[in-house]
RNA sequence: GCGCUUGUAGCUCAAUCGGAUAGAGCAUCGGCCUUCUAAGCCGAGGGUUGCAGGUUCGAGUCCUGCCAGGCGCGCCA
């Protein structure tokens, strides 16, 4: 409908320019959009306001002059100039019904698109090192990475969906001495844990795991493991000293098969758990890449960079000149001992997506991570690859309320609240949703209680309730003398003259529109506002008026409209990652 | 200190590339169940869009300055 509008425009603008009214060397693409306001129409455009610089007259002259030279359609029964020079379409209500059927005929297909042209887009996103049970600031980054993937799939890009898995970075050995140290107590050993381990009660899961595998073999003396190893904080030590030297014991003692054996015992529960996580979440991966991969990637990206004269050396260490490409200040990317560092790694990782093809590449990042952009972005360029391939997408944390409380979460203590137990606590339906129901770069406050609230406050259950008692109505005329009949309801849409139908209809034909724009913009909140109004809508109709009567006619009209309503609050849920439930 | 970011109704949030009288929900108050699910509906009140300038036909949206909050500024990962 839009674009028949901006086509009767542009046409109108030609027969103008013909005419000698305006200059021919004017082009602009109009602009149409669907009014918030009934009473201005349903479609308005802004085109003579644009215009009337240009065209030297004022913007209602010319708005009359446009609608004087608008072709008739049989779509449009009124147009108005209104306030500053708007011009209003109204649209017939019989070609506001087309939309029914559309959505009967595309079923499940009902608003997707090609907008994305095929265009081969990778989204990384939660990428959360593997020490450790997801928490809820994990949930957030997974529930919009997850939908975001969805939505731009569902407007026609490929999309390939990947979890970076950190298994090279020290965290790691630290998870591994953490898992040996528990092993070594479930053996009998007697020691004060390093304060800087992971002290996750998983751990010692892991540990009893190893105890039953290898038994004894890899146990020694507490006094042998801690002789030499410099003192913990609590005892007026340095902890991170302490939990290096830990480490390297490890490696001396186990020998770097056993230690391999311990470490990948470690990596493999905690990613196993982190993917049946997900997994019960709705959220899948097309692959879990490991930095650990990538070791021969990262002296050929630092390569790259020296071959495209962007690294210098300075004090043992190679630089890489990013505030060449406006980052606040150059960044090692190779250390004066022979270690190549994080975000050497990063850039080898980049590479390595563009090597297998992306046209563009999308992360997901925790808004914390604000400051790395500049660096990506530069390391991108000095790869020599437009900038603009890749994006990259803040969420920020959630803070959790319960009983109007804020709930304390900190690493330290770890007492921080896992993603498992949200879920556990409100479901995988509420929390998928709330998690999108904001924009993603903006705090969000999450209400538990409501989230678990089973009233119209819960927006999941308020549109999912509209699915329901659509299913129930239609499993309620299945009962009737008269069976329903899909066709007759089709055959009968000009019956349907109620303003909430009309309302109804013209939501429903929004609903390509508000997917393209959350897909589009990264903002699947875009997409949750546009169902809960949908179901507002829906709900104020069935209070309103009755469905199943004895004009089976008007009651046809009535379910195949209902039926339209039910496909696409099923279609958005869907997307969202949200169950369509038949009945409540 | 420098940089990024946010500031909209009592609360949580919207506002389609800069468009018309800034909208929902919650909370508050008042109505609606012998009829398809009241997990619902209808109505009322509630605003100097942090403050001050600027850009233009038009600014919550863009620019500048200030105020307030959040985050980031390692040869850490």
């Amino acid at each position: 409908m839009k674009e028949l509008i901006a086509n009767l425009i542009h046409t109108a603008l030609d027969s103008l320019k013909a005419a000698g009214t305006l200059p021919v060397e004017l082009d602009v693409q109009a602009q149409v959009d669907a009014t918030r306001d009934k009473t201005h129409g349903d479609f308005a455009s802004n085109i003579a306001m644009v215009l009337s610089k240009q065209a030297r007259r004022n913007p209602r002259e010319l708005a009359q002059a446009i609608i004087a030279a608008l072709p008739a359609d049989a779509a449009i029964t009124k147009v108005e100039i209104a306030g500053p020079g708007f011009i209003n379409f109204f649209v017939s209500s019989a070609s506001t019904a087309e939309v029914i059927p559309s959505i009967i005929a595309a079923g499940s297909a009902f608003g997707l698109s090609q907008l994305g042209k095929g265009e081969k887009v990778q989204v990384e996103f939660v990428s959360a090192n593997p020490t450790g049970p997801l928490h809820v600031g994990h949930g957030r980054g997974a529930a919009y990475g997850a939908t975001l993937s969805n939505l731009m799939a569902a407007v026609g890009y490929d999309i390939q969906r990947e979890y970076y898995v950190n298994d090279a970075g020290r965290q790691m050995n630290i998870l591994a001495a953490s898992v040996w140290l528990r092993y070594l107590e479930l053996c009998g050993e007697e020691f004060t844990f390093p304060s800087n381990g992971y002290k996750g009660d998983y751990i010692r899961d892991y540990a009893a795991e190893l105890l039953q595998r290898v038994e004894q073999a890899y146990r020694h003396p507490a006094t042998t493991v801690f002789d030499g190893v410099p003192a913990d904080e609590p005892a007026g030590g340095d902890k991170e000293i302490h939990i290096d030297a830990l480490i390297d014991k490890a490696r001396d003692l186990l020998g770097e098969d056993a230690y391999e054996v311990v470490f990948q015992l470690g990596l493999t529960r905690i990613l196993d758990d982190i993917r049946d996580d997900l997994g019960e979440f709705g959220v899948t991966f097309n692959e879990w890449f490991s930095e650990r991969s990538l070791t021969e990637n990262v002296e050929r990206a630092i390569q790259t960079l020296i071959d495209n004269g962007h690294i210098y050396e300075q004090e043992g260490a190679l630089w890489f000149r990013s505030t060449t490409f406006g980052d606040d200040k150059d960044r090692v990317v190779k250390r004066d001992n022979g270690q190549t560092t994080y975000f050497a790694s990063d850039i080898a990782y980049l590479q390595n997506k563009f090597e297998r093809g992306f046209d563009r590449v999308i992360y997901v990042w925790g808004a914390d991570h604000h400051g790395y952009i500049p660096r990506m972005k530069a390391a991108c360029e000095a790869l020599g690859f437009d900038p603009e391939r890749i994006q990259i997408r803040l969420v920020q944390f959630a803070i959790l309320y319960r009983g109007g409380e804020r709930v304390q979460m900190s690493t330290r203590s770890g007492s921080f609240v896992t993603l498992r137990e949200l879920r556990d606590e409100v479901g995988n339906d509420a929390a998928r949703f709330f998690y999108v129901s904001r924009k993603a770069e903006q705090h969000m406050d999450f209400d538990l209680d409501l989230a678990k609230s089973e009233s119209k406050d819960n927006p999941v259950y308020y549109i999912q309730y509209a699915h329901a008692r659509i299913c129930t109505l239609l499993q309620k005329v299945a009962a009737e003398e008269t069976a329903f009949d899909q066709a007759r309801g089709l055959n009968n849409l000009s019956l349907l003259e109620q303003e909430a139908e009309k309302d109804l209809m013209q939501k429903l034909a929004r609903y390509p529109e508000a997917l393209e724009n959350a897909a589009v913009n990264g903002d699947p909140h875009i997409l949750a506002h546009y169902l809960r109004e949908l179901a507002g809508d829906f709900h104020t109709y069935y209070n309103a008026h009755r469905m199943l009567l004895e004009d089976v006619n008007l009651r046809d009209a009535r379910l195949v409209l209902s039926q339209a309503v039910r496909q696409v609050v099923a279609n958005g849920l869907s997307l969202l990652g949200v169950s369509a439930p038949e009945s409540m």
